[in-house]
DNA sequence: AGGAGGATCTACT
DNA sequence: GTAGATCCTCCTA
């Protein structure tokens, strides 16, 4: 089943929840892409009273959050360390501000259009982070406030779960006072592909 | 106008 | 294990 439009506007961490065991499917002229999302990161809404302080949206509406702050279902890309691009899911209604940052995936389809793009062969290292799998499936800062109920990018959840979920907190936001302890990290439990 | 810092990855030792 | 790449965004002045 192809992810509606209604399927994104829930809060970011039932979301996030949502996406493990979901497929991304990227449709490009040079071919099909395709993965399964085993571990992502909720962002941006609010837990036990602390608001998350780890969050883009945290100091508010600026011209690179902007999107977040409309309708889910959108495409939230960003530029990190002048090199890599992070995928995100815009999540909620319009006036929301809850994303879900895609943090690794497992390749099902297009591996040899992934290791073309990634410039690697081992099938471990083609989208087992953030900034690897924007790589392998072709995904640069155009991407920014694509719709995700288009043809280029899109999710599917398929009947092949359910899925065992682990929960952690997030990586790398230990500048957050609050938000570095929020349990917004999910994978699924045992896959190689997760990121280290 | 200037500067600090970042939801990362790779290549080396 | 650690350093270096590299540049956009936002805050300060």
């Amino acid at each position: 089943m192809k992810w509606e439009r209604e399927d994104f506007l829930g809060d970011a961490v039932t979301t996030a929840q949502k996406l493990i065991g979901a497929v991304i499917v990227r449709r490009s002229p040079e071919g099909v892409t395709a993965g399964r999302i085993v571990e992502c990161e909720a962002y941006g809404e609010t837990y036990k009273g602390h608001k998350d302080d780890g969050a883009h949206v945290f100091k508010g509406l600026t011209p690179r959050t902007r999107i977040i702050f409309g309708e889910g279902g959108h495409a939230y890309v960003y530029l990190i360390y002048g090199m890599y691009t992070c995928l995100n899911f815009v999540c909620g209604h319009a006036g929301e501000s809850g994303s879900v940052l895609i943090r690794a995936l497992e390749p099902l389809e297009g591996l040899d259009l992934m290791k073309k793009r990634r410039n690697q062969t081992k099938e471990k290292l083609l989208t087992s982070g953030p900034g690897r799998l924007t790589q392998a499936m072709g995904i640069d800062m155009t991407f920014y406030g694509m719709d995700l109920t288009g043809d280029t990018l899109y999710v599917e959840s398929r009947e092949d779960g359910p899925w065992p979920i682990e929960v952690t907190k997030r990586k790398n936001i230990d500048y957050a006072t609050y938000g570095k302890d929020f349990p917004w990290r999910f994978l699924l439990k045992g896959n190689p592909y997760i990121s280290k």
